[in-house]
DNA sequence: CGAATGCTTGACTGCGGTCAAACGATGTGG
DNA sequence: CCACATCGTTTGACCGCAGTCAAGCATTCG
């Protein structure tokens, strides 16, 4: 058990920038100078719940990494219906990999308080100083074919999967990702999201979200208390939701 | 009429290069040696319909432009559902946009019998000769982001839209995307895609869509005959789908 | 001319949406 | 400290959009 705490309590105490050093790790080696510009990321700002990060067809904000909370990328139709298209979590990267003329394609929104640190010193080693920082850019981009790779899951849950299955496999996504940054607790995971805000991103009525839920507490595969979800049978989740171990680690297969 | 046919009678016997760069100088203006580079994209390849271009979880192929045919990006569940993400139409690049030594992400299949030229040109201008070409690189990153953003209608479209606005909102995208390609005769395109193909897009049965499509045609808002589509009233499947000029010419609004 | 492929329609079912009400937790002002 | 408002969750009743099953029709092609 004294291993288990060593193994794991550095975890919760990362600092928000070897959080994502941990991550980015994950898609390959990274030199001393690179893992500087990482750690030296910065300064920190400070959103409440709510709060737009950025305006779908509006200019890009500033680089930043996301160092605590949960934000959400969305759209919403001209008659208040709402899409969300992704959750990002702690370590996340905004506006990154953006062009920085661009316009943003969506909005971004806090879902809960949160905060962030600048990242302009990685778009810089991604856009100009690319051949100055193989392994950072690479790691970057690899993560961004992640979040391409989880778009698309998003497509394949809302065109071809039931109520039930959308809601284990983004439970699974969720847990996949959180495991990766060192924010989950084995099986059980921090869940600050509403049923409203997980029913927009499943394409889903808050009422039917709730049945679903229901019935995954009901068989005891999923619990969701106080904030907390235990993913009680993992395995029987991903059977029946089709979902593939994430393309958080595609390096791992090779 | 004259006018008319020296306006359109060219985008019809241009060749897929010159396709490209017409699409390309939409989004900003190249040098001769931008456009060079683009106009000496080669050589062909032949693919009959269905063939697999390019395989889920696969290396990425060679870099190419689709000269002609329709082909689509695609997952299929283990169940055998099947969901397309997007079409690949005349002009489109596949693959340029990716790292070398990546994962493909989904598949790429032939719809139709299709011709594709090889664009390793335009990948290297991308990646390693970003600075000698910033027009052309800056275009090409401006085509991604277009792409990018009809995926996220895509995930509009399958999370909080009726079949009947789905498939609308599908054709003004095909048909803003055909014209801005010169394959477009006033409101009227060409439609190789089978109910089918398009149920798979649109995350619906078969049955379902033919039954939106009859009304569509009830209601003289669309016709659908050998092969080619012909919107009645564009506005009002503007309206209906809340579609948005797309972001296909962004650089229009500055 | 038969077989395959794609389109169309009918009948029925069911997943998921809508409307409505009640309940619990949290917060706030009198 | 309680009255009350707000927000999120839960449940019931009902409905309708879209899926399934099945059959028939139209084209194309070998």
């Amino acid at each position: 058990m004294t291993v288990q705490l060593q193994l794991r309590q550095p975890a919760f105490r990362m600092t928000p920038q070897e959080r994502l050093l941990r991550r980015l790790r994950r898609f390959g080696s990274l030199t001393a100078a690179e893992a500087d510009l990482v750690l030296n990321c910065g300064p920190t700002e400070n959103h409440r719940a709510g709060a737009e990060l950025r305006r779908d067809g509006g200019a890009p904000p500033r680089p930043r990494i996301l160092a605590s909370g949960w934000a959400c990328y969305q759209r919403v139709l001209s008659d208040g219906r709402r899409q969300i298209f992704a959750f990002i979590l702690p370590g996340d990267l905004i506006g990154v990999f953006q062009q920085p003329n661009a316009v943003c394609l969506a909005d971004a929104t806090a879902v809960t308080a949160l905060e962030t640190l600048g990242a302009s010193a990685l778009h810089r080693a991604l856009a100009s100083d690319a051949g100055r920082y193989p392994g950072l850019a690479s790691a970057l981009n690899a993560m961004a074919a992640a979040e391409e790779s989880m778009l698309l899951d998003q497509i394949v849950r809302l065109g071809r999967q039931t109520a039930y299955e959308r809601l284990a496999h983004l439970l699974l996504e969720l847990h996949g990702r959180l495991e990766a940054a060192g924010l989950a607790d084995g099986p059980r995971f921090p869940m600050p999201l509403t049923q409203e805000t997980l029913a927009d991103a499943l394409g889903l009525s808050i009422v039917h979200l709730n049945r679903v839920l229901q019935q995954l507490r009901r068989e005891r595969v999923v619990e969701l208390r106080g904030g907390a979800v235990t993913l009680l049978d993992p395995d029987y989740l991903a059977s029946v939701s089709d979902h593939h171990p994430a393309g958080l680690d595609e390096h791992d297969r090779y």
